[in-house]
Formats: C-alpha cells, sequence, structure tokens
DNA sequence: CTCCAGATTGACTGGTCAGTCAACCGCCTG
DNA sequence: CAGGCGGTTGACTGACCAGTCAATCTGGAG
C-alpha cells in the first residue's frame, strides 16, 4: 500500500511558504512569528516544531533559494559557451528567479544580501561564492581575450552582480515596469549594458591576440 | 559679548554622530536607543527631546547625506564636461563619502536604500530622484550620440548606480580590499566597466549622427 | 538675587513578542 | 484494545525596550 494516501500536506513547507509571504510583504522584523502561523493556518507553536527561531526560517529560505542559484551558475559555466552568452544565462536565470516567484527573491535581496550586521553576515560565504563564480567566468574571458583586461575579474563581477540586483530592486519597489516583456528585455540589456557598454565604442584597437 | 563662549557641544550632533556608530556597527534592529544614548555620552531622555522616535533619527540621518549627494550630483551635471566624465565624477563623489564616512553609508545602504518594507518605502521618493538625476545625464550621452540609444537611460542609470552600490557592499562586507589606492582605482574601473564595458569592443560601426 | 525657559536626567511603564510547555490527537503496532 | 510516538495545539511567561514624564539643572534676563 502506499505510503501516502491522502497527501499528508508538508507542514513544514507550509510553514516555509508562508514565511515567504509575510516576510515580503511586511518585513522580517515587521512581522510576528504568528503571522507567519496564521498565514499557514498552522498552530503557533508547530513553527517552533519545526524550526528553532524565527532566524532559523530565513536561512533556510535563504539558503534553500541560493544554493539553487550556485548550481545554476555552475551548470551555466560548464556549458561550451562563449563569456557574453554565460553570463546572459546567468542574468537570465536571476531574472527568471525573480519573475516566477517574485517573494523569496524580494526577502533575500532585501533581507540578507545586505544585512551587514546580521544574516548577510552569516551567509557570507554562500553570498561571496556567487560573486566568485561569476568572476571565474570573467577571468576565463579576459583569458582568451574577449574581456578587456585591465578590469580585474572580482571587480567585473561585482559590477555585473550588481547591475542585475539594482534591477531587481527597481522591479521590487515597483520603478520599473513588470511585465514578462520586461523581464525578457532586460535580459539582453543588462548583459548588452555590462558586456557591451553604455557608450558606443569609439575607435578602438581589437583585442590583441591572447 | 560672544554667544558662544565654551563650545556649547551641539548635543543633537552628538546624538546623531553616536547613532552612526551604533547603527553601523550594531545594525539598526539590533541596537537599543539607550546604545546610543550611551555612546553620545547623553542621557536616555534627551534622545527624545531632540527627536520623536528611532526612526527619526535614522531618517534624519538618511535625508542629511542623501540631499547633499543630490546636491552633488546636479552640481556635476551643471558642470560642461562630457557624459562620461559626469559619471566618473558622480562614482567619484558615491566612493569618497564612503571612504571618508563609511559609517554613514553603510547605514544608509544597509538599512534605508534596499529596505523596501520599512524606511526605503519611507523615502522611495528620494531615492529615486537619485536614479532619475543619473538617468537624465545619461539621456544627453544619447541625444549626443556618445550613448546608446538602444538602452533606456532608466535602465542605465539603475545598472550605473547598481554597480557602484554593489562595489560599496563589497567594501563594507570586506570583499573588496579597502585602502585609499582601491578607492581611487574604483572610480575609473567602473567608469570604464560600464561606459566602456567589460568586452573587448568588436568592429562596431561608429555612432549615428544624431 | 529672582524667575523662567529650555536643556538634561534616568527611573518607570506599557505593550509586544519570541520561545516554552503541558496537554491533546490520530494513527500505527503489537 | 492498549500503548506509544510523532505531529499538533495554543495559552502562557519572561525578557526586552521604545517611549514618557516629573524632577533637576543651568544660564541668561530683569
Amino acid at each position: 500500500m502506499a505510503t501516502a494516501r491522502v497527501a499528508p500536506v508538508d507542514k513544514r513547507r507550509l510553514i516555509l511558504d508562508a514565511a515567504v509571504n509575510v516576510f515580503a510583504s511586511r518585513g522580517f522584523h515587521h512581522c510576528r512569528v504568528s503571522d507567519v502561523a496564521d498565514e499557514a493556518g498552522v498552530a503557533y507553536g508547530l513553527v517552533y516544531h519545526y524550526f528553532d527561531s524565527k532566524e532559523e526560517i530565513l536561512n533556510t529560505l535563504f539558503l534553500e533559494r541560493w544554493d539553487v542559484m550556485l548550481e545554476a551558475i555552475s551548470e551555466i559555466d560548464a556549458r561550451d559557451l562563449p563569456v557574453r552568452e554565460k553570463l546572459y544565462s546567468i542574468a537570465g536565470f536571476i531574472i527568471d528567479s525573480y519573475s516566477h516567484n517574485p517573494d523569496v527573491m524580494k526577502v533575500i535581496i532585501v533581507e540578507v544580501t545586505r544585512a551587514a550586521n546580521s544574516f548577510g553576515a552569516a551567509h557570507l560565504g554562500k553570498i561571496s561564492e556567487a560573486y566568485d563564480r561569476i568572476a571565474a567566468i570573467l577571468e576565463t574571458g579576459r583569458e582568451d581575450g574577449s574581456f578587456k583586461s585591465g578590469i580585474p575579474a572580482d571587480f567585473a563581477a561585482m559590477c555585473f552582480y550588481g547591475a542585475i540586483e539594482q534591477l531587481l530592486t527597481g522591479w521590487i519597489f515597483g520603478l520599473l515596469p513588470r511585465t514578462d516583456e520586461e523581464f525578457e528585455r532586460a535580459k539582453g540589456l543588462v548583459t548588452e549594458a555590462i558586456c557591451g557598454g553604455l557608450e558606443h565604442a569609439p575607435a578602438e584597437p581589437p583585442a590583441p591576440s591572447a
């Protein structure tokens, strides 16, 4: 007989999903654990059956998603593509993540990624791993001569990632239009902006033969 | 007789400066008002003589600095310079702000600029004014043909500002080296990265005569 | 010297909320 | 049917802390 018959509803998952809603709409510091429990339709105490603390809920949400992103970056890096297309794919992945589930990305960006005195510091290793993997990709671009050697790869990675995160921030704050077409368009535009630059290229010597 | 003889010490200023230290090192949500009072060497109640609430202190800190930045952007825009040099000056101004007083910028970036559910939302107008002014500068670049017309100015402004803020974030988290030389170097590098792009330019037709 | 207004003090209060815990439930096992 | 165990409940507690306020100080004006 099947072990699960009447879909025993994963309460832990229910709580995590509810937490995303609540954290996104009210903010981690401005909501109560009871808000999460209510949203999940679950008793207050059950939250503490599955999680040690309110913070652990956010940690879990962050790690779940960030690991997926790190995995995606590695997978993209492993493909046999020009560096620019790898960057396009990464931008695309992050933007898709936002468009498919804005709340999770909002919570991560708003509550974790910049929280230098709390969650950000706690997850610094994971966060910088993303920058490092992007930097590694850029480094291959420097090596094959397609990317400028004058801009350090780790520096370039920060610029690239920063631009993307700022776009998400723009969407989160409602400063940029949020439509599927805009999301799609943005992928190409960030890539072009960061790789190709905002300026029209002046007469420039071609890349030195690496 | 002079109105001030023994340097009456502006207690309000003292509190604001103490708040910068405390907010930067412990975080707005993880510190007590009494921490600020202690740091300022002032009685707890005096904080409430000068400010209505803990939040008002942060609001004041943000507005003081942000207005200076808006002013600086306008002043830079008014100069007769190529667009790229205006952007260099803006990047330079923001980076100098950080290098001269890291704590204020840290507090603004960590506690305000991304706080979509609290301070960020409250100051959305001011925040987006900065993006708008940068976008206006970029628009002139599009008009005079030095900047690509395919990338909307508001979009480009987000990329530019995002890259800079990410650099500050890198310094705040200790992921990028914090030396005066690095700060100086970064000004040129971000400008080159964003305006000129990370890639070596391929053969590209010159800007169409606008 | 007196009087006043504004500055300064810090003990206290009121409300909030994260986390605990003892009880209860429902299902499976023997 | 008894026993037990993980899942589930929600009232309760203990700590914490933003904000209040009555009292005190200080320095200038008359």
